[in-house]
DNA sequence: AAGTGGTCTAGACCACTGC
DNA sequence: CAGTGGTCTAGACCACTTC
């Protein structure tokens, strides 16, 4: 672990126990320099990545102040359901309802970075949080992926984990847009929810580590099940994806 | 402006004119460096401001690869409705519909870090954009701040500018939590929608520069005004809001 | 005026990617 | 193995906060 990372993680760690409570001021950077034995740099370093977890507010001048006591899970996690959901100490359940191949509309096109009707794989999942239908997915996959996502167990847990497995794919960038919608006659159906309630939706893009667009999806949530998270600053943000309270 | 805030805006001008288009390679650190004379960890802090926003992925030993080229608003903009607004061409309208003080509850305590019982102001605004109405705020006030909030003129278009130059307070820090509710019978009135029909819900909490809660707040958005945006990486997040599609 | 964080430099070494 | 980004150091100077 790099230097930083850990100098980081002490902070953390010290923060979630209350050393440093909500509105307390973290130690200088000359103090943290000689207490960790590290160069300034290093220990600004440290620092910045608490900053990006909202858990510290910094401005020039003044010292540090703790601004949030929680771990955040953070990061990838927006990009896996079933990652997200162990980590919260949840077991994510999943199955394939339909899954076949059809040539890529104009606008899956732009966002696959496609040639529009090249062909797609479209998969809708019912996913589940402990037993619990919570959402609906339904992702486009490009065609060069099709193939990997296909030989897939239906009731897969991860898809990202089986697809990293199988085939080296790491999700490595996302766009998210994420609104509300009235739920239709399939969501109600599969979610066990009124038509016309209300489900948030969290359209979004992934992309591989050499920024090749794998898939789009429209993901829907039954209302209540689950929360996003960002703390944010007039200099950083930080999102994470909750449970619903 | 600093350095590297240069050389991160001249990047980003050559991203969104598209001189780098998505997936394309970014020059070298050390072509940056010689480029614009400045030492490598200049280069990098500019680097650093993009992959934040989303604009650049990153990874070690690859060269960088440009994910996306929208000019995001982000940052300070999920504080104030109407700075929002401005900022992707539309007018933001406001007007107070409700206005007391009352003793907080034991949540709003924690949250405003008060003691419990201890008064708070409880404002209800009803929110336009190009005058349709798009927003109902909740909002509760710690008693210091409560008199300026009450000398605001109720048809106040920014409350976070008119508070600043009234008593210089800077909304510095916030965290929000997203999901979707059904609308009640007020919000379905004021909103001009059905009942039970689906809102975007955030709720907030609003800190002072030196880290001094400041509001927390209800706010429900009609279905299809509003979208949030959010772009990852397994390092780093950056949100908007963006105007519905 | 002293304290503290923000910016910048210059150089060394390491870890990973890609040919 | 060459190229490239990630980590770390040491020190200088500046800008803002606080008293």
């Amino acid at each position: 672990m790099a230097r930083y990372e850990h100098i980081a993680g002490e902070l953390r760690d010290a923060i979630v126990r209350g050393d440093y409570p909500i509105g307390a001021q973290l130690p200088t950077e000359a103090e943290l320099a000689s207490r960790f034995n590290a160069a300034r740099g290093t220990v600004r370093q440290a620092v910045a990545v608490l900053v990006a977890e909202g858990l510290v507010g910094t401005r020039q001048g003044a010292r540090r102040i703790v601004l949030g006591s929680e771990r955040s899970q953070s990061f990838a996690e927006l990009h896996s359901f079933a990652q997200w959901a162990r980590s919260v100490g949840h077991q994510a359940g999943g199955l394939v309802l339909d899954s076949h191949r059809r040539p890529s509309t104009p606008s899956e096109a732009v966002r696959l970075a496609i040639t529009p009707g090249e062909e797609v794989l479209v998969v809708v999942r019912l996913r589940r949080l402990d037993g619990e239908p919570v959402l609906v997915e339904r992702t486009v996959y490009a065609s060069w992926i099709a193939p990997a996502v296909e030989k897939l167990d239906p009731a897969c847990e991860s898809v990202t984990q089986e697809l990293y497995e199988a085939v080296g794919l790491v999700f490595a960038y996302g766009e998210h847009l994420i609104d509300a919608v009235a739920a239709g006659a399939e969501d109600a159906r599969l979610l066990g929810v009124r038509r016309g309630s209300p489900l948030l939706r969290q359209r979004r893009t992934t992309t591989s580590q050499e920024g090749r667009p794998v898939e789009c999806s429209d993901d829907r949530y039954r209302a209540g099940s689950v929360t996003f998270s960002i703390r944010n600053s007039t200099t950083a943000n930080s999102l994470v994806r909750r449970a619903g309270d």
